[in-house]
RNA sequence: GGAGAGAUGUCUGAGUGGCUGAAGGAGCACGCUUGGAAAGCGUGUGAACUCGUAAGGGUUCCGAGGGUUCGAAUCCCUCUCUCUCCGCCA
């Protein structure tokens, strides 16, 4: 949620850096707008029911003493009786114009840093740095791979759930939890991060602290008959961890990584990455989140991303780091860098970490502050990232590693240090 | 799922209609004391919104929502969650 102070002391600020992301955001009939004309309605009304508020305590106090003392207070009991229901009444006006308000601040996305560079979409996005030497050979995708080896399913799948699912068989689901682990032991015991498991469901409340609802609530699975949902990501309990709470500063930073399945209804991607396991509806991921002091916010984003690609290089994969544009960043996102790893058979480069600082964003919606000594309590900067996403590994795993042998059959080598995690497995041949 | 008990501030815990934003204790902060610390003593210590340049003021908040009343932490209703017992179950 953005700052309701800063919001009246640098209105042309903000809204400048706002319609950075579009100017349709700011524009008549935007929540943005929306938010601009109930701010003053709701003061307003808020100040006359609180005026009336204060007659009726301190009339309501005086007849209590009247009747201590046994005097007769009939004349102000008389008048209550009307400044009551006038202030019930004001009080039902104020209460729903505050929550008008509120509801066209939650809709209105984070102000992007101005590192942040302009642009409408993915095609504007900076290119920061790369590593590692791309394969430049043919190599097939990797559902060809995986139907070759016998272990990538989709058939199996559609058939137990539906399209966008897949099943894991053999020499894949053991790799699938061995990256699991690998990530795990490398972000607590290298990176500093403590693990946490926690639910894959969260409530509404949850789910407004880290910004997926009330907006995107059709990108979600609800729960019937429950106020509930898969959760789309990790960074939605775990950042929750903390909801509500005041913590001292020198609680920060707090460092978490978590694994979860992620569950996400793909609404607008019709007709996206329909083949293989790229974009499923159900996708396991390891996910790092932070809560720091907000001057290291931006720091914390580059620690961050700088654990997320250290997966990457200990797994051999080739990737680059993009600076996303004003038009590519998430709903909460003040700043996103992508990571992206090679995929020889797409001869590109794919998103398999999106690593991102909330600033206080995430902190004023969830309620997750943190006090210096006797000071006012102030939000927290909320940082995450995918560490990674473990299917998106797993198809760069096959095609990275992918060969022919002497024979024509196919085969992946498994990256070295991932081996322990695999029971030694060197290579996937065909079972 | 059935029966019962409960939900109060950072924690613990009192409070059954006005004097309670909330006793007592713990914790924390500051001061005194001390060579230093501990103990002891003293003082202070919730949040959100809002008015104000500020000093300072107002409103709300005792799980959530509604009701009764001039007035609700306290009475009534609904819901949520926690605990205990029973049932069921990985």
């Amino acid at each position: 949620m953005i700052d309701r102070k800063a919001f009246r002391k640098d209105f042309e600020g903000m809204q400048k850096a706002l319609a950075r992301r579009g100017e349709a955001l700011v524009t008549e009939g935007s929540a943005w707008a929306r938010a601009h004309a109930l701010d003053v309605v709701q003061r307003d009304v808020k100040a006359q029911s609180e005026a009336l508020q204060a007659e009726r305590n301190s009339v309501s106090k005086l007849i209590g003493q009247k009747k201590k003392n046994g005097e007769d207070a009939s004349e102000e009991l008389a008048r209550m009786g009307e400044v009551g229901k006038q202030s019930k009444l004001l009080d039902a006006q104020a209460r729903e114009a505050e929550l008008a308000f509120t509801d066209a601040l939650l809709e209105i996305p984070n102000m992007p840093h101005e590192s942040v560079p302009d642009g409408a979409d993915e095609d504007d996005n900076i290119e920061i740095r790369r590593w590692g030497e791309p394969r430049r050979d043919e190599v097939p995708a990797h559902w060809d791979i995986g139907e070759a080896l016998g272990i990538l399913d989709f058939e199996a799948g559609a058939k137990l759930a539906g399209s966008r699912f897949s099943v894991l068989r053999g020499a894949a689901a053991r790799l699938e939890r061995g990256l699991m682990q690998f990530m795990l032991d490398m972000h607590a015991d290298q990176h500093g991060y403590e693990e946490v498991w926690v639910p894959a469901i969260a409530n509404r409340k949850t789910l407004t602290g880290t910004g997926q609802l009330p907006k995107f609530e059709d990108d979600l699975y609800a729960l019937e008959g429950e106020d509930a949902f898969l959760i789309p990501t990790a960074e939605v309990p775990v950042t929750n961890l903390y909801q509500d709470e005041i913590l001292n500063a020198s609680d920060l930073p707090i460092r978490h990584c978590a694994y979860t399945p992620c569950f996400r209804r793909e609404a607008g991607s019709a007709g996206r990455d329909t083949r293989g396991m790229i974009r499923q509806h159900q996708f396991d991921k390891v996910e790092l989140v932070q809560l720091v002091h907000p001057d290291h916010a931006l720091s914390g984003l580059d620690e961050l991303t700088g654990h997320a690609a250290a997966i990457l290089e200990a797994l051999e994969l080739p990737y680059r780091v993009v600076n996303l544009c004003t038009g590519d960043i998430g709903f909460s996102a003040q700043k996103t860098f992508d990571l992206e790893v090679w995929l020889p058979s797409q001869n590109c480069y794919r998103e398999i970490s999106s690593c991102s600082s909330f600033a206080q964003f995430q902190g004023r919606r969830a309620g997750i502050r943190f006090r210096t000594d006797g000071g006012k309590p102030e939000a927290v900067a909320t940082l995450n990232g995918s560490g990674l996403a473990i299917g998106r590994t797993l198809v760069a795993v096959l095609e990275n590693g992918w060969q022919l042998d002497e024979h024509g059959n196919d085969s992946v080598v498994i990256p070295e240090k991932l081996r322990p995690y695999v029971g030694g497995l060197e290579k996937i041949v065909k079972a």
